[in-house]
DNA sequence: ATGGGCTCCC
DNA sequence: GGGAGCCCAT
């Protein structure tokens, strides 16, 4: 059987709200080590990757490997169902059909239990490299956030334009351009620094809207990593408390001879 | 060029929810002295008067005087970009059809920059008698916006009656009629404090519509200052803060025999 | 026309 | 602090 006890039900909530606009259903592939998640959005733009290790639960089980497809919509009305501070477990037998949540109000006295059918999907099983970048940009997440938000008031494309000196998002449209420069912190331990670990300087322009999509896991972490190459696909990295992180891969525009 | 600094970027952002429900594009009228900005409302019902004083920022530069048309929608999103304690500079070339804002987030590692193309529009330059008023009265902004949105839902007249003793705002309609009094208090001086000074008693009668969407501009202002005459346009003029004033005129309804 | 974000109210 | 309604964006 596999049985997983997390302290905060709010972890899993925060993670929900962070891929149910991407995903409308998604297979939690569970083993001994933790439960991972990979999926294409739902038009196959961009790459969501989860990654929960068992050590981050209160208590982990796996007895054998177990693919749980699920409705997110539906997850999502089960979660409604608890409070952040829930204590939830995550239930299911070998081979079975069907997932069951426990939450557990914090005041012992409110035990609840949800089951919810289990889809089978189809497994899309994507490698990713792990690669080195050229640029790798450390920021709060609130500002990453909203200079996203922000720009896309401007254009469908934001520019991230990475150098020693900081990052320079752009963005044009009808109304105009808008320009936001963070500059590197002189303090780099601060929570509200931004670092650049820079080997050379990149230039990269995305979809404002999947990078508005990505922001929305901003709730999971006070921090944001986002790692850069030419001509490779962004990743987006929030981290989740002692347990794991959610990824999102977006590749670049490619530069026309029009700009467009 | 044109260069002018403000400390609070929030004044702006309130001057603009004082207008943007009136006029959806307006000219900001640059001279040595200030920024000027004179309109009929959308439906050309109503003026509104703006003016920010030279002095009143931190650096103003105006080498020749620049009319700038802009979309209020467009300003308003890139207002949403900064702030309210940002420091914001304004900027536009002579001549150029670009205005610049510049924010500069109090922390300093953040400065962002948005162009906005500027629209060529009909100018109506509109003399406004200054005049001695019959009634001057002054009150607090919130009352007065609490006043207007609470009778606002009877009618779509309301009549301010001003007398010695106070002024007395009143609405009729399906519902039945309301009456709000407010007394000239006796201590003059407090900001809660609301005082007339009466040439002679007067009764007018104004279109609730409009007067609720002065009272927009509360925010800008804690006081509230409303001059009437007889069948002349009422003023209701909000200061902003060292800078400058929003005013609003608004032509009295004529009561013909039915009392519409 | 629908979904999400923001603001005001409870 | 949470929920409902309004406005804006997609």
């Amino acid at each position: 059987m596999f049985e997983a006890k997390l302290q905060q039900a709010g972890t899993l909530k925060k993670i929900l709200d962070a891929i149910k606009e991407l995903l409308t259903e998604a297979t939690f592939d569970c083993t001994d080590s933790g439960i991972q998640l990979q999926a294409m959005d739902n038009s196959h733009v961009s790459l969501v990757s989860l990654n929960l290790r068992a050590d981050g639960f209160e208590t982990y089980r796996c007895d054998r490997n177990v693919s749980m497809g699920m409705n997110l919509t539906s997850l999502g009305k089960i979660l409604k169902c608890c409070s952040a501070d829930d204590v939830v477990t995550m239930k299911a037998q070998d081979a079975a059909d069907i997932v069951t949540f426990v939450f557990e109000a914090s005041n012992q006295e409110r035990v609840s239990d949800f089951d919810m059918k289990l889809m089978n999907l189809d497994q899309e099983h994507l490698g990713i490299p792990e690669t080195d970048y050229a640029c790798v940009v450390k920021m709060p997440s609130a500002e990453f956030a909203r200079v996203i938000r922000d720009l896309s008031q401007f254009g469908e494309s934001i520019t991230f334009s990475c150098s020693k000196a900081g990052v320079k998002f752009s963005s044009t449209g009808d109304i105009g351009t808008g320009n936001v420069k963070v500059a590197q912190s002189s303090s780099v331990d601060s929570k509200d620094a931004t670092t650049i670990e820079l080997q050379e300087p990149v230039t990269l322009t995305f979809a404002s809207r999947y990078l508005g999509l990505f922001a929305k896991a901003s709730g999971l972490s006070e921090r944001v990593q986002l790692s850069m190459s030419p001509e490779v696909p962004l990743v987006v990295e929030f981290k989740i408390n002692d347990i794991g992180y959610v990824r999102y891969y977006l590749a670049p525009k490619i530069e026309d001879d029009d700009g467009n």
